[in-house]
DNA sequence: AGCACGCCGACT
DNA sequence: GTCGGCGTGCTC
């Protein structure tokens, strides 16, 4: 008898670990596993006492009788039921990634399984139900139930007509108390519940149905009106189809979605087919979306593929790394401007001659199309992107590309690390420094460390590269961990721009009351730049219309119901609210960033009565609107999280631009990074001083990031740049630095205070996050694990060689958030193997005691703390 | 007795 | 996570 280890996917933390089956011999009647189960393969197993209960699970190791644990009975083994698939199984390689991040991230394996393989990749389960046909069960039925007028017997009915019904569409087909009917059959075994898995592979919610007819025609349909249905050439008329007919009424021309249409409404399919037969619909499919690269790869390469001295030592350093084959990390550390992809692209080019493959990371993609359209041109089709606009589909069709080695090249966010090559020859992460490389979901992984780990197993090279490099890879750079590789000038002979401060304080505060967007400094710049027919880009480190509303009377905020956060005045939220303050009122609608709760904002504060409300504060519609008010002539497209919500709206806005549609780009941190239009000479930072005040340790690396990276978008082609910083404090040594993009000085005067400090790189902090809906429990939880970290640290504890540094627990400075009260604690420790295993350990505990009341995570350097 | 509800422990 | 088992407490 062959046994497999079994890691279940969904399991809670303390629960989880190899669960040992058997494989069921095969039969010759074909109705086995369905394929051949080994390490890798996702697999359906019986799990938990309920009768048919299954649950999805991978397979970690292959055991023999005498090699399965010693303390498990191999009588007590369970049989595996059915392989999920054949296809998506994870290599060894990935398999022991996935041990990498459970350990060091604290999730189960299942967690990082999930993340690992597409979501998508994986069959979706279902349950259903039967009717037994056991007798006694049939004649328990007919005794109880059959000779009366109630819910069991018109659920019992209609599953015995339909052979089964699914769970979720039970309620829809026999109204509501049908699934409590139904499950009170299962519990005395009339009915079964089965779990099965769903036939297709996934195609769900990349279907939209939209209605091909006029409005009054598909009205006459419904209303049985034979003219029309004479022509439509239109027979049946079943319930089902009128009442999507009905649906694609209300939705007047507008496509719904599948998953609505099945879902929400309970409209089965068939429906959908047949009356697209008749012509009265159309369904679309989402890989019809239009692929924005698709036009960028007929485009010739724009490249003369000829580096400059600088680069081609740089290409250099890197080659010799390279040529090792062996593991290698090295940090591209170049200006802005210098032409870090032009390296880039020549070491791919060798290691694809060298029958490797790459893997690119990019921090949001949709922000770089045009440096990713770059290697799409170059490469063709030997090149797959991996980005959020993808269907599930899509997304699958790059992981077979991948695996069948179809590509050299995948381009991807954070989850591209996953990219399942076998023969990855290096993995490249632009812009390293930034944020979104740390996922901020379960398991809390850095892209960073995924891809150490596979350069690692493969004998890759690992090439970051950034003109403003985290300080944990400066740290490593600088030790000789990685290999300091620099690009000291900008390419082709541009200049760096030249930086103005403009001091704040002489700017008088506007008539409302509240801090004006555009000082005098800045309006004269803008002016000027429309008047030689350039361009700027401004950036407003915070969206929306005013920062806050607040009571003059109590200073009270308006905060969000649900969060303790102030809320965001919005003046446009799609298209809803009017334009102007009123004599006391205010127009527009409050937001919480954090929930999306809107609210229309009061007539009086809410707090004290007192009708003295004002608005505080400004975002980026305000300045977007102060803009348009002074410069009439001025055309200026916003950039933020409001204006991207579509598909390809970042695409849109910055074609817009780069067609010269519009004078300004003003946005959110969006309009920072990468961009590249020649015709940009001016630069605007519009509240520098908001970026560098933060509660963070790192609130000054990440504006010294911000503001390099946005002063680099000016004056990148011919013509020269300047940027222009508003700020209350001119002399302040990060703005000074950053205007003179000299990173290296200002990493080494704020690497002395995070030695003198004791911050990361020099300690690893870990976030310990409790929450709960009742406050009272949040706290007990947090002071009980708080005491116990204590005890097993003490010197007469079991982990009193771990050096660690405990602070809190504290609310969380968003102490409310959706309703729910979370608490924290900072630990300062270094996570090795030992700290690891103290982690992990109170993370057992607490994730079996806490149970559902409160859940309580854990953090390893947080991108935010 | 019959059952709803909540808590606890087990899951190979 | 999800289930069954068991106790409590309520109602017919």
């Amino acid at each position: 008898m062959e046994y497999v280890a079994v890691r279940i996917l969904d399991i809670p933390y303390h629960v989880d670990k190899p669960y040992a089956y058997y494989l069921p011999p095969q039969t010759n009647d074909g109705d086995g596993l369905g394929g051949t189960v080994g390490i890798g393969s996702f697999v359906m197993v019986p799990f938990g006492g309920g009768a048919n209960r299954r649950v999805m699970g991978i397979v970690t190791k292959c055991m023999t009788e005498e090699t399965l644990p010693h303390d498990l009975d191999p009588k007590r083994c369970k049989p595996v039921s059915k392989l999920v698939s054949a296809e998506f199984v994870l290599s060894d390689e990935l398999m022991s990634l996935c041990q990498f991040i459970a350990e060091n991230t604290f999730c189960t394996f299942g967690d990082a399984a999930k993340t690992v393989i597409p979501a998508g990749a994986l069959k979706r389960m279902y349950e259903q139900y039967e009717v037994s046909h056991d007798a006694d069960a049939e004649r328990l039925y007919l005794e109880k139930y059959a000779p009366y007028e109630c819910m069991e017997r018109t659920v019992y009915e209609g599953i015995r007509r339909a052979k089964s019904v699914r769970r979720e569409k039970l309620e829809g087909k026999f109204g509501t108390g049908s699934t409590a009917a139904a499950e009170s059959m299962v519990k005395k075994g009339i009915l079964v519940r089965r779990t099965r898995l769903s036939g297709s592979e996934n195609s769900a919610s990349s279907e939209f149905i939209r209605s091909l007819l006029p409005q009054e025609d598909l009205l006459g349909l419904i209303e049985n009106n034979s003219l029309i249905r004479e022509k439509y050439h239109y027979r049946r008329r079943s319930e089902v189809c009128i009442s999507l007919m009905k649906r694609l009424y209300e939705q007047e021309g507008d496509e719904i979605s599948r998953t609505e249409l099945t879902g929400e409404y309970n409209i089965p399919w068939k429906a959908v087919t047949e009356l697209e037969k008749s012509g009265i619909l159309a369904v679309r499919h989402q890989t019809e979306y239009r692929n924005p690269y698709a036009a960028a790869a007929q485009l010739a390469p724009k490249d003369d593929n000829i580096l400059s001295p600088a680069q081609e030592e740089a290409r250099r350093q890197l080659s010799s790394l390279y040529e090792t084959h062996t593991a290698k990390a090295a940090l591209l550390y170049g200006v802005t401007g210098s032409g870090k992809t032009r390296v880039i692209k020549a070491m791919m080019d060798e290691v694809i001659a060298d029958g490797r493959q790459v893997i690119m990371l990019v921090p949001e993609i949709s922000l770089t199309p045009q440096s990713v359209s770059v290697f799409c041109s170059y490469y063709g089709d030997r090149v797959a992107v991996l980005h959020s606009g993808l269907s599930a589909g899509e997304r699958l069709d790059v992981w077979r590309r991948a695996k069948r080695g179809d590509v050299d090249l995948v381009i991807g966010t954070r989850s591209a690390v996953f990219a399942p090559f076998d023969r990855l020859g290096m993995i490249v992460i632009d812009e390293e420094q930034e944020h979104t490389y740390k996922s901020d979901i379960t398991p809390k992984y850095h892209a960073r460390d995924a891809a150490r780990f596979r350069c690692a197993k493969n004998d890759a090279l690992l090439l970051l590269a950034s003109a403003t490099p985290s300080f944990e890879s400066f740290y490593k750079a600088e030790k000789g961990i990685y290999t300091l590789v620099r690009l000291t000038e900008r390419y082709g002979g541009a200049k760096l721009p030249e930086v103005v401060m403009a001091d704040m304080h002489e700017v008088s505060v506007d008539n409302s009351n509240s801090e004006t967007p555009l000082g005098p400094v800045l309006s004269d710049a803008i002016r000027e730049t429309k008047e030689k027919n350039e361009q700027a880009i401004l950036f407003i480190n915070r969206r929306g219309y005013n920062k806050y509303i607040a009571c003059l009377s109590c200073r009270e905020p308006i905060m969000c119901p649900h969060c303790s956060v102030p809320m965001t005045l919005h003046q446009r939220y799609r298209g809803g609210a009017a334009e102007t303050f009123e004599d006391g009122t205010i127009t527009g609608v409050l937001i919480c960033h954090y929930c999306g709760e809107r609210v229309t904002p009061p007539m009086t504060c809410p707090a004290c009565g007192a009708p003295h409300l004002h608005a505080f504060g400004y975002g980026t519609e305000r300045a977007e609107r102060d803009v348009e008010t002074r410069f009439p002539d001025i055309c200026t497209v916003r950039m933020d999280m409001d204006t991207t919500q579509g598909k390809f709206a970042h695409e849109e806005i910055l074609e817009k631009f780069r067609n010269r549609e519009a004078d300004i780009l003003l946005g959110t941190q969006m309009v920072t990074k990468g961009h590249d239009f020649p015709r940009v000479t001016l630069v605007g930072v519009l509240a520098a001083d908001a970026l560098l005040y933060q509660d963070d340790y790192r609130a000054a690396e990440k504006a010294f990031s911000l503001i390099t990276q946005v002063i680099g978008r000016a004056g990148r082609g011919a013509l020269a740049g300047r940027a222009i910083i508003q700020t209350y404090n001119p002399q302040n040594e990060v703005l000074q630095l950053a205007a003179k993009q000299d990173f290296e000085t200002f990493y080494r005067g704020a690497i002395r205070m995070r030695e003198a400090m004791v911050f990361p790189p020099f300690c690893d902090m870990v976030l310990i996050s409790f929450s709960s809906a009742e406050e009272t429990e949040v706290m007990a939880a947090a002071g009980k694990f708080s005491r116990r970290l204590s005890a097993l640290t003490a010197p007469d504890g079991e982990f009193s060689d771990v050096p660690i540094v405990v602070f809190g627990p504290f609310e969380a400075q968003i102490y409310k958030l959706n309703e729910r009260y979370r608490m924290r604690m900072i630990l300062k420790c270094r996570t090795n193997r030992r700290t690891r295993t103290l982690l992990e350990s109170l993370m057992r505990e607490f994730s079996a005691v806490c149970g559902n009341r409160v859940s309580i995570g854990i953090d390893v350097n947080p991108s935010n703390l």
